[in-house]
DNA sequence: ATGCCGTGGAAACCACGA
């Protein structure tokens, strides 16, 4: 079973990319950020059409979240990240699907740092961290993917010495990654492989995919459960090349049935 | 060191992204 989470940077203008690769790399679950659409204009025919069904919680210009299932039942648990209820960002949606628990989730970038944005991060980031202590301990097997918008280590960034004061890579924005990550979830990619250079986001700009100037931003972490079913994870980088492409390229994971 | 590119929405530019 392949369950995947790209970044697709306006669905709408990315539609035909996103089918391209729906098709190609056929996940089972495909958790999507970024959508820059109203909830009104999901492109939901196109994506039933391409056999998925697909929950969405949208938003105008910005944000938007929505996870896919080919050939499976999607029973929605919940849209929008608790504990805010001034907070009307589109930017968390939770599922189960075949017995498994799936957070899709688009953390704020928070740049400029300091400041509101870089405030309004931590704060989603302390909200989140609370929600993700009541699933950590789940019988179901549980994996919280999407885009972070952290660069969890100087390994993850191609020139970390220019990333210091950036909201992706600050101290506290690490700190509270780890903190996170000290309730027990296991970093897929990073588990399989260790050491390797992996990015999964590119700049437009500056030939950054060509010179594979890159970030690891997107992630999945898996609860015990769900790290004992991990058999392989990957990114699909050759998207990245893809004409009208997002800049962030999908990234997946298989696990045992 | 940098929004140099790209998207959406409104308005022939601006906000935002990472």
């Amino acid at each position: 079973m392949k369950i995947a989470t790209y970044n697709v940077n306006g669905v709408n203008g990315r539609l035909p990319v996103l089918l391209r690769w729906l098709e190609e790399s056929a996940p089972d679950i495909a958790c999507l950020q970024e959508l820059k659409a109203p909830q009104e204009k999901f492109p939901e025919q196109a994506i039933r059409d391409a056999g998925y069904n697909a929950i969405w919680h949208g938003q105008k210009s910005w944000n938007g979240v929505a996870i896919l299932a080919k050939n499976r039942e999607i029973q929605e648990v919940g849209r929008g990240l608790p504990g805010d209820p001034e907070d009307v960002h589109s930017r968390y949606i939770e599922a189960i699907i075949d017995g498994i628990h799936v957070g899709c989730l688009y953390l704020p970038n928070g740049n400029p740092a300091p400041g509101p944005k870089f405030d309004y991060k931590l704060g989603w980031f302390e909200r989140f961290t609370t929600h993700a202590a009541g699933l950590i301990a789940s019988k179901k097997p549980v994996v919280l993917l999407g885009d972070y918008n952290v660069i969890p280590t100087g390994k993850d960034v191609y020139k970390p010495e220019r990333w210091t004061e950036d909201a992706l890579f600050r101290p506290e924005t690490r700190a509270a990654f780890e903190k996170l990550m000290a309730q027990g979830w296991t970093d897929a990619i990073r588990k399989l492989y260790p050491e390797e250079t992996i990015y999964t986001f590119w700049d437009y700009f500056r030939n950054a995919y060509e010179r594979n100037a890159g970030l690891r931003i997107d992630h999945f972490l898996l609860n015990a459960e769900m790290d004992k079913r991990l058999l392989a994870a990957g990114v699909d980088r050759h998207v990245r090349g893809w004409e009208k492409s997002s800049d962030h390229g999908p990234v997946w994971i298989e696990v045992a049935e």
